[in-house]
RNA sequence: GGGGAAUUAGCUCAGUUGGCUAGAGCGAUUGCAUGGCAUGCAAUAGGUCAGGGGUUCGACUCCCCUAUUCUCCA
């Protein structure tokens, strides 16, 4: 069965049984702290799991994007070494929410799998939690119960807490679990072994496709379990797995999900599929990482060097390493396998083909740069292999192989396979070492201690937004917890309903402060977590009931809203001077400037910068009034022309706001009309990635200022030049001014020089079989260099040559001493040796090499003196003889 | 959020305990050779050594601050 219908048939399948069928959410998480990436089916219903959200629909059907690369569930270094890891994989699900419990999800499972996809009954396998003592948890003999109506007892097994005991973090929502395993070997080997021995023993052809989680329980972070009042089913099962047992495959990588992609590659690198087992490792990194990549640049998520960014970057460059590696591509080619994937995904995942351009510019780019590092490592490394022939070592230091991959991001495992090829190895435990501190550095760096909510008020539930009419409420707290990083304690409070704007969209939380009469509450910033209004508090009020006065900074939210609604008609004005492609890849807008990035594929042209300038500013003169819709449907938003973004959530109710021809949908806070901006200045325009371009502006006072600023700089420049008409061509024959006296100048220069050289060759002693020349200058000179290059120029005029100088620069003594070559190697001479004993006659000190060297001094009085002794000093080792 | 590193000519990079009058390759310009081209030969231009402060007789080199980029951990 082809996947494309496998999925369709599951969506319509929990169709019919009454569940709304959503699309999936992004990839890239946003307004959750404590996740980068979906890793879960359930993560966008995470709020009405915790009770924060209202339920909109009891029953949900969807399939998942999912990415497995950080935190709790990190599968990146499996993927590859067998048929069945992924980092990016779709998750099917069906979901009840306070509605339907074990009885229906599991009769559902049955039905879908042995009727609908015809999965032979004699083949599957289910497992039931097995109860814990030391939790206080019985066997989930219901889940036993319905399941015996359906299958063999001798089919239902056991299951312990690590299996079959979900939970979603150290606290939280949790409950037991069913899994249904299938079991695909050939029939000689099921009747050899039964099957029921091997599930859950990592037998990669007895497999869990299916988890029916229960949800009964929440738990407190003290550990406790209480038992939850709304009952719900959170299911997962694994899209590729399901197909791979569909198709009679033994791997994920055989289904039609992922051999197109697979074929390419080995077009591509002239290698077979099946030839090797390292290929064949390396072929499925590539295809798997891929897709992951892919989608999370169609997700709005581009690679960079921190956070969920960087992530991305590293699945990328861990394909990019298997292909240099095993398949010895050193050059880029991931970039040319988009087609292939589109050919398979491109029809259910409609941004993976609006965006195939920009993803496969970034791939190239990406690939590149990372080339770029692997050789620079190679050189580094290269030269620690010499150096350890040199010395005849046969390990390389830990700290080394450390460096390589801390420092210039080097993979451990290249740097031994290179080492291998030199018989050599690398010492790991002092790398282990190095790593862990590493690591310790981190952690204690990052730590955050959380504590329970404390509720305030019974339900503990919070009020609504009302910071678009207003910035200030009548407020009490409802629940609040207390933080504590390493160096600093503080609090987060949930309110009843609140004037402050959670950060979102890229605008940044709102400050300001509770009041209750007496003292003040600062707060610094507020933001959401799993659909929670969050302020950051520095302190506790006393009494924690009362009734608040909570008051936004009103300063900072309208310069906010300034930059907020200017980043919109930003928007509109690059869509009509650049073109219609352009569209927006992040944004951040605070009280101080506005940052907006973009898809643009060239540089903009001063022109195009200014037309769009003076069209934003137009439309602030204009005095648009804001039209504001906040209920609406997508449906109506779309006929409105309004612009969607990327990454947004599943919702039914959307705001737009309008200005003008400008159309978007957005949460964040506006101006009423645009005349409030005032003036609009774009400060700069650059490259932040292949194909996105950043635009950095300001608005208001700030813009004003700006000018202000700019005013002064050209009057000042104006009164230096005595206010001429043109004041780019006086700037411009000053310079030319004084390029010309600068050589007129370097032509003195090279006069006095060439005088003070001549001066000094009459001056050449005859001293044995050498010349001597020794010279205190009469007039103090500018620049020490004069003396250098006489001092180089008699080198080369004068054969056997013993040269002392002395010289008063500024204020102080200097002293130079040049020595031909066959002196040194007679007479034993060093400059710098014979200067610092010199130098130390005029109290100073110096040094050089052996044929040249300078000094310096605090008492010229003493130059003659000093001067003598270097004499001297050149006379006794001639002399010696 | 924390650690490490880098920033030198238009580009890619050397510069080894502080002192070699800052270099190489590619590119650019000019000239020469060849019927022409690929190319070859020769010469020339091009540098606030990221910016700012400090230590020193002397800083591309050592120390501090700032900016940007890379990289690892979380």
């Amino acid at each position: 069965m082809n996947s494309s219908i496998v999925r369709q048939n599951f969506l319509d399948f929990f169709r019919n049984k009454g569940h709304e069928v959503v699309p999936s959410a992004a990839m890239v998480v946003k307004n959750d702290p404590t996740l980068m990436f979906t890793n879960a089916g359930m993560n966008q219903f995470k709020d009405i799991f915790l009770d924060n959200a209202p339920v909109k629909f009891k029953r949900i059907a969807n399939t998942q994007k999912c990415l497995r690369v950080s935190g709790k569930h990190n599968d990146l270094e499996e993927v590859g070494h067998d048929g069945y890891h992924h980092t990016m994989f779709e998750m099917l699900g069906n979901w009840s929410f306070g509605d339907y419990f074990k009885q229906e999800a599991i009769q559902w499972a049955w039905e879908f799998l042995t009727d609908v996809m015809k999965i032979d009954k004699e083949r599957i396998y289910v497992t039931i939690f097995e109860g814990d003592q030391s939790e206080g948890l019985d066997r989930d003999l219901e889940a036993y119960n319905y399941w015996n109506k359906l299958i063999d007892e001798n089919r239902i097994l056991p299951g312990n807490k690590k299996d079959n005991f979900w939970e979603m973090g150290d606290s939280g929502p949790c409950g037991p679990c069913s899994e249904i395993h299938v079991d695909i070997r050939p029939d000689v080997e099921r009747k050899a072994l039964d099957g029921k021995m091997l599930v859950n023993k990592g037998n990669p052809r007895v497999i869990e496709i299916w988890n029916l989680v229960f949800i009964q329980y929440n738990r407190r972070v003290s550990g406790e379990l209480e038992l939850l009042k709304n009952k719900h089913v959170d299911t997962g099962m694994g899209f590729e797995r399901l197909c791979m047992v569909l198709q009679n495959k033994s791997s994920n990588y055989d289904t039609d999900i992922f051999q197109p992609i697979i074929q390419e590659i080995a077009s591509l690198t002239r290698i077979d599929y099946g030839k090797s087992e390292n290929t064949d490792v390396a072929m499925r990194v590539v295809a798997d990482h891929l897709r992951a990549v892919a989608f999370a640049i169609a997700d709005g998520q581009l690679p960079s060097n921190a956070k969920a960014g960087y992530v991305i970057r590293r699945i990328l460059r861990r394909a990019v390493r298997y292909n240099y590696t095993f398949l010895e591509q050193n050059k880029p080619v991931i970039y040319k396998l988009m087609p292939a994937l589109l050919s398979t995904m491109g029809e259910a995942f409609p941004e993976l083909k609006s965006q195939w351009q920009l993803i496969e510019k970034v791939i190239y780019e990406e690939e590149q740069a990372f080339l770029h590092t692997l050789e620079t490592g190679d050189k580094r490394l290269k030269e620690s292999i010499n150096t350890l022939k040199n010395e005849k070592k046969n390990a390389l230091s830990g700290k080394i192989a450390f460096e390589l991959y801390d420092t210039y991001g080097f993979p451990l495992d290249l740097t031994e396979l290179i080492l291998k090829e030199n018989n050599l190895a690398v010492n790991r435990q002092e790398f282990d070492q190095a790593m862990t501190e590493q690591r310790n550095r981190s952690k204690s760096a990052a730590a955050v201690e959380s504590a329970d909510w404390v509720m305030v008020r019974p339900d503990g539930s919070q009020g609504e937004f009302v910071g678009y009419d207003r910035l200030h409420a009548e407020v009490r707290i409802c629940r609040f917890r207390k933080l504590k990083t390493k160096d600093k304690q503080f609090f987060h409070l949930v309110l009843d309903q609140t004037p402050f704007y959670a950060e979102s969209g890229g605008q940044v939380g709102d400050t300001g402060y509770l009041d209750d009469g007496e003292e003040k509450i600062r707060i610094t910033n507020t933001f959401k977590e799993h659909g929670l209004i969050i302020h950051v508090a520095e302190k506790l009020p006393q009494d924690v009931s009362q009734v608040f006065e909570a008051v936004v900074s009103g300063k900072a939210r309208r310069e906010t809203a300034n930059n907020h609604t200017a980043t919109h008609l930003l928007h509109h004005a690059l869509r009509e001077v650049l073109g219609k492609h352009v569209e927006q890849k992040g944004s951040l807008v605070n009280a101080d400037y506005l940052r907006f990035d973009f898809l643009h594929y060239q540089k903009m042209t001063e022109d195009e910068i200014t037309a769009v300038e003076i069209l934003v500013n137009q439309k602030i003169r204009e005095g648009i009034e804001r039209k504001e819709l906040r209920e609406t449907s997508m449906e109506e938003a779309r006929e409105m022309g309004a612009m969607a973004l990327f990454g947004e959530k599943y919702r039914d109710r959307v705001r737009v706001i309008q200005f003008g021809d400008s159309v978007e949908l957005c949460g964040g806070t506006h101006v009423d009309s645009t005349s409030q901006i005032g003036l609009f200045k774009i400060l700069s325009e650059s490259s932040i990635a292949a194909g996105v371009r950043r635009i950095e502006a300001i608005t208001g006072g700030k813009a004003e200022a700006w000018y202000r600023n700019l005013e002064k700089k050209m009057n000042s420049v104006e009164q230096l030049l005595n206010s001429p008409q043109d004041v780019k061509k006086a700037v411009e024959t000053l310079i030319e001014e004084k390029s010309s006296l600068q050589k007129q100048v370097e032509r003195y220069a090279r006069e006095a020089t060439h005088a003070l050289k001549e001066d000094l060759l009459k001056k050449v002693h005859k001293a044995g079989d050498y010349n001597l020349i020794s010279a205190v200058l009469e007039n103090t000179i500018g620049d020490p260099g004069i003396i250098r290059d006489v001092a180089y120029q008699l080198r080369g005029e004068v054969g056997d040559l013993f040269l002392v100088i002395g010289a008063v620069v500024g204020d102080k003594p200097h002293l130079a001493v040049m020595i031909h070559d066959n002196l040194i190697r007679d007479k034993k001479l060093h400059a710098g040796e014979i200067i610092k004993t010199a130098a130390r006659e005029m109290e100073g000190g110096g040094g050089g090499q052996a044929f040249f060297a300078t000094a310096g001094g605090k008492n010229a009085a003493k130059l003659e003196k000093a001067v003598g002794k270097a004499v001297e000093m050149f006379r006794k080792a001639v002399e010696e003889e």
